[in-house]
DNA sequence: AGCACGCCGACT
DNA sequence: GTCGGCGTGCTC
């Protein structure tokens, strides 16, 4: 039997499926979607099986080192699913795999040093002979890490054959095993051996007395680590279990991130919108028909109620149920309202999870121990086997789209796995992309619509303030007086405000008033940003950093100041404004801990503080009773993004962050504040007019011709010499223009905004298309002529429906 | 991705 | 003459 196997290197030439032998007595074992260990080259890796055959067009094969799985961690769908993807976003077939697989299932490799002549090592290197007798297992990389110089002279040795090199590839997914203990015997039989002992075994006698005491003796069993912890004595166990009283088990345990008792919930009463809404869900369920909704509704309109019982009816058939939430909304209230309706079933995947965790979640879902998943953008390649439904909540957040290889977008991932298990895709936002509306426009999707809140609560008033009156009046603060008043108000009446900054576009760079220098980073075409808590500039695309300097480096002057506003400047003014205020700040430095988002969060429920103030990370989900006002400092700070995407983005984030105000029985209040207060992605936001921004924005990108219209690919390339970049790009230029059809039209190549990371020169083609057979094959060439060759450091990446064009 | 082969320049 | 730089090509 032969196997064929793709190498764990996520690289072009090695991305096809090399043959090896399979050796006797494993013929049985290796399937497909299995990870095993094989020679390559004149090194050992892992390599993934995609497929059994009797017959290889190689003679000389080799074989196979070992299996790492007992069972596949790749499903024959996923290994399909795996093909498409490497297809649809150009990328290798194991890049599309380690996508699928949560990490832990990545392979160390490590290099081992054996001495195979100690004499002769000692004689003729005597140095290293001493250095290396005096570390247990020496690693290729320790040694080298710590004594660089040795490396050749290790080189020297093996080419002699005084050492050699032992390839270890360590899998690192390790199932955590637990010691449990339960008793072997009955309560009678453990009394009576109690009774019987000496009255030395004092330690004995209590660890028994300890069983005996318990109700449920029969089931009861409880982890060794616990027992030593209460005080036992585990000689006194070992002891028992040699006796033959107690009885110890490995038990698989599953790490749980979610220890908390969960309090159950159950279905809610559906608003006759909600019922309307769920009805053709449950249908498609119930028919096992293959359909996309897209469920509009206004924030509060209850959705995931819609989904709670869509899942529920999905359980009931068996079947598995997929939810992808945002990672910045997957916070713990949200996955309480999946714990509290479903509990023990729901697994959950999200970045704060450490590796173990993620692979333990992973395990659940494979081994059939959970039918639901809750997670971020890669939760939607959970190897569950019977999918019934999969759900895409803030179906709009760009989030979903991978940025880096393989460049997916979980939605259309979605899409194509509930086509295989004939089940539907639920799309769920207040402010669907245009993508999505608009192919519910053509029916290509199912438009639900929920118009109203749940309970009856209106939406907020929505108030503009112009940014520019302001100034004129004086007021260069980052409040206006309107919400400053507002604010004052509220704290008076002992209610909360939500304050919200958009720092994206609004990085804190520093200038120099007299010559406007502004400080750039050496390798990047980009202005450092300023870092107060160390005093430092930092590069945020390449990490380089540097002291901020006390006089400008071209005028020498000491006008050096900062621009921009950054929440902790915002939290300043807001203690000088109103010192009797009780702030939280949210943002990247205040929730680096892990559980420090749910900390400050509980702090704020618990009305500990009067006003939050964060970014991004407060826009979503927030659901406190006592905020009657929120305020967005600077609504159009994305608007002037150079991103086609920069109104629509503008609009679902004054939406979203207006609708964390005003939910309960409190009336909200919103408080936009604006530079283009006249900009119809501010003007509908404030209206809450979905459809009049839908109507305007498609008829610019029609204008324009950008998605949803065209389709959009972007081939990035970079070099360090800007000549070979330009030269190059101007062949991808060509190549296209040549090989695609009249309809297709092709941009560039252009010098991206950022023209230089990392010391690599930076550009750009673009190509619109509405429909291009051509494209995926060109595009391949293209990836194959310029980097099959390793031509001289070009890299290229190509970006299919990118979403952000920088 | 590694790793070796191979062909050039600067040293003992 | 040898050591060592990194361009090129292969791995079942």
């Amino acid at each position: 039997m032969i196997a064929e196997v793709y190498i764990d290197i996520p690289a072009n030439p090695v991305n096809k499926p090399f043959d090896y032998r399979i050796p006797e007595g494993l013929e049985e074992v290796v399937e497909p979607g299995m990870r095993v260990t094989v020679p390559f080259g004149r090194t050992r890796r892992l390599g993934f099986v995609t497929k059994l055959k009797n017959e290889s067009s190689f003679k000389q094969l080799k074989t196979i080192d070992s299996v790492e799985d007992h069972h596949p961690v790749l499903t024959q769908e996923l290994l399909e699913l795996g093909d498409w993807l490497a297809r649809t976003t150009l990328c290798t077939r194991v890049a599309a795999f380690q996508a699928m697989l949560p990490a832990a299932m990545k392979a160390d490799y490590k290099k081992l040093i054996e001495v195979e002549q100690p004499d002769q090592l000692q004689a003729s290197d005597p140095e290293l002979a001493s250095f290396l007798s005096k570390v247990k297992n020496p690693m290729w990389s320790e040694v080298v890490k710590h004594h660089p110089k040795l490396s050749n002279r290790m080189k020297r040795a093996i080419s002699q054959g005084l050492l050699s090199i032992h390839q270890l590839v360590q899998n690192q997914a390790r199932a955590k095993k637990v010691i449990h203990v339960s008793a072997a015997v009955s309560r009678e039989q453990l009394e009576n051996a109690c009774a019987q002992m000496t009255a030395r075994a004092i330690r004995q006698k209590e660890v028994l007395q300890f069983f005996v005491q318990q109700s449920d003796l029969s089931s009861f069993q409880l982890p060794l680590a616990d027992l030593v912890n209460q005080g036992f004595s585990r000689d006194a166990v070992n002891k028992l279990e040699e006796k033959g009283l107690l009885h110890d088990e490995q038990v698989d345990h599953y790490r749980d991130p979610f220890l908390k008792k969960v309090e159950k919930t159950y279905p809610l009463d559906l608003t006759s919108e909600q019922s309307e809404a769920l009805t053709p869900i449950l249908e498609s369920i119930e028919h096992e028909e293959h359909r996309v909704f897209l469920c509009h509704g206004v924030t509060g309109s209850g959705k995931t109620e819609i989904y709670l019982q869509s899942i529920q009816h999905v359980i009931a058939q068996s079947k598995q149920a997929i939810v992808l939430v945002p990672e910045i909304s997957l916070t713990p209230q949200m996955v309480l309202r999946f714990k509290g309706r479903f509990g023990e079933q729901v697994a959950v995947m999200h970045s704060g999870l450490s590796r173990g965790e993620k692979y333990d979640e992973w395990r659940k879902i494979r081994e059939g121990k959970v039918q639901v998943v809750v997670g971020a953008r890669s939760a939607i390649f959970a190897p569950f086997k019977h999918l019934g439904l999969i759900i895409i909540d803030e179906e709009h957040e760009s989030s979903y789209k991978q940025e880096d290889i393989p460049r997916y977008h979980a939605r259309d991932v979605a899409i194509h796995r509930a086509k295989t298990h004939q089940c539907p895709v639920v799309l769920g936002s207040a402010t669907p992309s245009l993508e999505s509306f608009a192919r519910a426009g053509k029916h290509v999707y199912t438009l639900l619509s929920l118009k109203k809140r749940v309970n009856q609560r209106p939406l907020p008033s929505v108030e503009i303030v112009d940014l520019r009156e302001e100034m004129r009046e004086g007021n260069h603060s980052v409040f206006s007086k309107i919400l400053l008043e507002k604010i004052r108000d509220r704290l008076e009446k002992k209610e909360q405000t939500v304050l919200f900054l958009n720092r994206r576009g609004y990085s804190t760079f520093v200038m120099c008033r007299s010559c406007g220098t502004v400080v750039t980073c050496p390798h990047c075409d980009i202005s450092l940003t300023y870092h107060r808590a160390q005093h430092l500039l930092k590069c945020h695309y390449c990490g380089y950093e540097q002291k901020m300097p006390d006089t400008c480096p071209t005028c020498a002057s000491d006008a050096m100041r900062f621009f921009g506003t950054g929440t902790q400047k915002v939290e300043a003014e807001l203690n000088r404004l109103l010192p009797e205020a009780r702030v939280i700040r949210m943002d990247v430095d205040t929730t680096r801990k892990k559980g420090s988002h749910e900390h400050l969060l509980r702090q704020f429920g618990e009305e500990q503080a009067d006003i939050l103030l964060g970014t991004q990370m407060i826009a979503k989900g927030l659901d406190f009773p006592k905020v009657t006002l929120v305020g967005v400092l600077a609504a159009d700070s994305l608007l002037h993004l150079p991103d086609f995407r920069a109104s629509e983005k503008t609009f679902q984030l004054i939406t979203q962050v207006s609708g964390r105000a005003g939910r309960h029985a409190l009336p909200g209040e919103v408080v936009i504040q604006s530079y283009t207060p006249d900009h119809y992605a501010v003007i509908d936001a404030a209206h809450h007019d979905y459809e009049a921004f839908y109507q305007q924005e498609m008829e610019l990108r029609h204008r324009a011709g950008y998605p949803p219209f065209y389709y959009l690919a972007l081939i990035s390339m970079t070099h360090p010499e800007p000549a070979k970049v330009a030269e190059a790009a101007e062949r991808v230029a060509s190549i296209l223009n040549n090989n695609l059809s009249q309809s297709s039209q092709v941009y560039g190549p252009v010098v991206p905004a950022i023209s230089k990371i990392n010391d690599r020169y930076r550009y750009q083609c673009m190509v619109k298309y509405k429909r291009e057979p051509a494209l995926l094959p060109v595009l391949h060439k293209i990836l194959q002529h310029f980097q099959e060759s390793g031509k001289n450091n070009l890299q290229i990446s190509i970006d299919l429906n990118p979403v952000v064009l920088m």
